[in-house]
DNA sequence: AATTTAGCCTACACGCTGTAGTCAAAGGAG
DNA sequence: CTCCTTTGACTACAGCGTGTAGGCTAAATT
């Protein structure tokens, strides 16, 4: 089970995956100000050990500053929030997901000529 | 924009929608009793106004019973909870989630097959 | 008339979130 | 060696959402 993560804390996560599962408070904050994110540092300071407390980081020393570290990987987080959303929506029906997608065109053109092709030569759905 | 709802509102949504859209407290308290949920009455009622108040529900009165009325239908608000949940975890990438799906083994052997033959044929994805 | 049912209003504790202040340690600047 | 800067740990705290009702009332049933 993973702990619930707000969004500002996905937010935190989604850099430190970017950067390889792993990053220092200096980049964690450069990367926030080109986002435009203006969070005071003990804000910030506070989101990432919320994070190392439900688990999703954990921090090694590097001299006295903290390396932030992904334990859990960007793939898994979304599998797992991916079969929780599935079962609360859909009742874990992926084909109801599916349906939902082509019928309210969430699916660009690309999309849906590249899952055809998928489908039908049983390849391409992941890059 | 659809307000937030919790799991225990989605629950009572659930109820009405699968009862046509509409329902009476009696009706929804005796799906509650047969799936196991033991509430308070005013729990119930309580949880109905909040989605009265978040606009999923509406009111007309029946006597002065209230029938609960789905103004979301389940179909929108599934796609509105598709499409969020899709930019906040994939950044709007559907083929990023449709290759968890695949990956993760979400699929069981008839949605496989299901899905083939809607891409292949151009239809039954819908059921 | 007495009892039951359903609705309305109010309350309340708890946990999560965003937001930060204080204090401390440690490394770099001079 | 001393002072400033950077980071981190710990603490705080208000607001909101959520689950969970209690009290009172009006109407419906017996």
């Amino acid at each position: 089970m993973i702990q619930q993560v707000s969004d500002s804390e996905l937010e935190l996560m989604k850099i430190v995956w970017a950067n390889g599962g792993t990053a220092l408070y200096a980049h964690i904050m450069e990367e926030l100000t080109k986002a435009g994110r203006i969070w005071q540092k003990n804000t910030v300071i506070t989101l990432l050990s919320r994070l190392v407390e439900k688990g999703l980081l954990k921090t090694s020393k590097i001299g006295r500053r903290n390396e932030y570290v992904a334990i859990v990987s960007e793939a898994d987080y979304r599998a797992v929030q991916t079969q929780s959303f599935l079962n609360k929506l859909y009742d874990g029906n992926v084909k109801g997901l599916v349906a939902t997608l082509i019928q309210r065109d969430m699916l660009t053109a690309e999309d849906y000529e590249e899952l055809r092709r998928f489908w039908e030569g049983g390849t391409g759905a992941d890059e």
